[in-house]
DNA sequence: GCGACAG
DNA sequence: ATCTTGTCGC
């Protein structure tokens, strides 16, 4: 397993930050709306990339990849594990201002304001949006009654969104996107039958169900 | 030095 | 995230 250089790595999360686009830079409504996550089995992994449509929220493409881990999981770095296979994943996406694609994990709500969904919609320039499941950095605060993720408990980087029977997700923008926007579109793609929007929800599923396979 | 820490 | 069966509960 490679090992990272971590004093380079964090230069080059504060160098990338400095591209991130926090506003809408897309067509809204867009055509459609991607998820990714992975999933692993026995040091490899299995990442997936699933497409729907927006305006009916049917799955239009699933794409799957399996490959070798090759770099450790460290808290703060998870883009120097992940983000290879979502580059292969989503490279025909580049450019594009016609798709949001949502990321397993944080994107603004990083502790140098760059996750994995910022990383990759740097990497492509297209519209990304993380959502994540646990917490990694900031503090809460509340606002009109909603909750919202701060840093140096001044900017807020992510929106909380909790509901009944699921537990929280962490929504923040990750490039193209407002965090507004990006809670919008969450929102859009959730159903109750599940704590994770539907894309991601899919590329999960499809994404466990190919490392099974193993 | 100690504890926290996305997936 | 993964290693892991059945089981308690909404």
């Amino acid at each position: 397993m490679k090992r990272l250089d971590f004093k380079k790595a964090k230069i080059v999360q504060e160098e990338l930050s400095k591209r991130v686009i926090v506003e809408d830079k897309f067509i809204f409504p867009p055509k459609s709306i991607a998820g990714l996550d992975i999933s692993y089995r026995k040091g490899k992994a299995v990442a997936c990339c699933v497409i729907l449509d927006y305006e009916t929220l049917n799955v239009t493409e699933v794409r799957l990849v399996k490959e070798e881990v090759r770099v450790p999981y460290v808290p703060t770095f998870l883009a120097y594990r992940e983000l290879p296979y979502y580059v292969y994943l989503c490279y025909d996406l580049k450019n594009r201002n016609d798709i949001v694609v949502f990321v397993d994990g944080h994107g603004l709500a990083h502790p140098r304001k760059m996750g994995i969904a910022c990383h990759l919609g740097v990497t492509l320039n297209i519209p990304t949006v993380g959502v994540a499941k646990k917490l990694l950095v900031g503090k809460i605060k509340t606002i009109n009654n909603k909750k919202y993720l701060a840093l140096n408990d001044e900017i807020i980087v992510a929106v909380i969104i909790e509901r009944e029977k699921h537990g929280p997700i962490y929504v923040s923008p990750g490039h193209r996107v407002s965090l507004k926007t990006a809670e919008k579109l969450v929102l859009r793609t959730l159903t109750s039958k599940h704590r994770l929007p539907k894309p991601i929800q899919l590329a999960h599923f499809y994404s466990k169900k190919e490392s099974k396979r193993i």
